[in-house]
DNA sequence: TTTCGTTGTAATGTCAATGGTTACATCTAT
DNA sequence: ATAGATGTAACCATTGACATTACAACGAAA
């Protein structure tokens, strides 16, 4: 299983934000077609962006914009948001092992802590980047583009 | 979206055959008893266990052992052999980005250097691991409930 | 105050993966 | 031969992802 496209889209969009927010307003339409996606799925994750307080979204005239710097919305922010993972915990423990068996009543104990230090591991990297390194990247590659 | 329960099972899988090697005939029904499922679910495990090199399995008379040292054996190996994530991605990226909007046509050469190296973390923690670490956690358990 | 463009959201559909189950051919040791 | 296994195909139910249609609610501007 991969993690949910919502997680690139949710980048995708929150970085359209910025850089068109000068030039248009970034309605779901402007979004979709940006992704390449219908514009009820923009709406859907924009409504989890908002939820997060990542976004302001103007209901009636439309629109959408950043609430925080972006240098201080982190790919893990985004991340939570759309929530790409069921109860934040990214591996499927199987349910009842059997407990008349010695591995089985004890397997759970050992492995918990292992996997929440490969979580761990995973958030933290994504900590490290945030949605201002993504537009510093994306507006330069713009700029390189216009030579 | 959640790895799937194949990964645990995997490695409760492992475990038991180590722990159970001089006590049983590890077969597919010994093993779904333990991790409380259906032995065709041990058996489509046991054999990606098999082709990944991890684990000879015996036709005909029946029962697994392992093909490996505990300690040569990672996590990420198991990971691998089970297959959760396909073409070894963890991210989905969103198919063809809107080439005509300079976002859209940049966002994926931005993103796949950030989006790997959070994979690289992950797969990193779980070299960290390997199946002696889990064998001496889970019998040193199961020596502690005999007191 | 009506109109227009937009958001918010429910309903529906398709597709793929998961995990469970039955069934059975095949194998091997006894 | 037979008994106990594995290997594997077939099928099913459930779930989540993503796409799509439809429409109510909203807000600004004519």
């Amino acid at each position: 299983m991969q993690i949910s496209s919502r997680f690139t889209i949710a980048i995708h969009v929150l970085t359209a934000i910025d850089v068109f927010k000068d030039e248009y307003k970034t309605t779901s339409d402007l979004l979709a077609s940006s992704v390449h996606t219908n514009p009820v799925v923009i709406r859907r994750i924009i409504q989890q962006l908002k939820a997060a307080d990542l976004i302001d979204v103007i209901r009636g005239s439309g629109g959408a914009s950043l609430k925080k710097e972006p240098s201080q919305i982190t790919l893990l922010e985004i991340y939570r948001a759309v929530d790409c993972v069921e109860s934040g915990d990214l591996f499927h423990f199987h349910e009842d092992p059997n407990t008349q068996c010695p591995v089985g009543r004890n397997i759970h104990a050992v492995l918990d802590n292992k996997l929440i230090k490969m979580q761990e591991a995973f958030e933290n990297e994504m900590k490290k980047t945030t949605l201002s390194d993504i537009l510093e990247e994306t507006k330069q590659l713009i700029k390189e583009e216009q030579n």
